[in-house]
DNA sequence: CCTATATTACTACAAATGTAGGAGAGTGGC
DNA sequence: GCCACTCTCCTACATTTGTAGTAATATAGG
């Protein structure tokens, strides 16, 4: 019933723009472009391509000021993780985020701060 | 100098696949087709592409037994599950390993077990 | 006013991914 | 010995993703 229902998971590319949209709320496909680093460079015209791909799939709004568009989205980012944080889960871990989070400490991703961090969540009642 | 730096990333599909050749060591097509569930359930000549594409990829090794095509892994899941842990840390997660523990804490993807295991390690010198 | 530059809208195209059908060759059972 | 079945090998095709060029248009600067 619902125009859509979810949306198309992001790709590789796809979450760099988007990252970059949720840090600044709003913005064109130059600056976009120009927040991206150097290894991300790419053709103007491609950023574009991207922006209105994400448009299409519906995370992106644009507004056009001037001659120039502005692309500002309204799916708040923590849903977005979520999503792809169980389906990471799912393929990769089977499923068990217990499995991931095992592979974080054994392989030390996380630094002395985050083992505190962790402590004091698991010492208060979890 | 080496015939292939690194294995093209695997896609959605390739990873269940994979993660049941990793748990039996070796298995030809239809026992990987019966092996999978329900919801992913493929016509039998899909899995024998997607099969044949791990095997252009380096991911497996074909051996034909009779008339059956048994495939094998000589890659270790942990290395594969490495690089898409970073990569997926990367992208979603900005680089921080930490963002992904504190999400997993947060959003409770730990059951009581697995809060033991890390109390443990965290305990035991880290 | 004209030109160099930026921007949009559109089109294009290769590679990767998801999905499967058909032809031809073994084989187990009757 | 033939049939039903199964398997391989090959081909095919739609969609998604990565990447960018071109035409038309607005615009700022001289």
């Amino acid at each position: 019933m619902s125009s859509r229902a979810n949306l198309d998971a992001l790709s590789q590319y796809e979450w760099l723009i988007m990252n970059h949209i949720w840090e600044v709320e709003s913005a064109s496909a130059r600056e976009v472009m120009e927040a991206l680093p150097e290894e991300a460079q790419r053709a103007y015209t491609t950023i574009q391509t991207y922006m209105e791909r994400l448009v299409d799939k519906g995370y992106l709004t644009k507004e056009k000021i001037g001659m120039v568009n502005f692309y500002t989205t309204n799916i708040p980012r923590e849903s977005v993780v979520d999503g792809a944080t169980n389906n990471f889960i799912d393929k990769v871990f089977q499923g068990s985020g217990s499995s991931l989070a095992a592979y974080l400490l054994k392989n030390n991703k996380l630094n002395q701060k985050d083992l505190e961090k962790i402590r004091d969540v698991l010492e208060r009642g979890e």
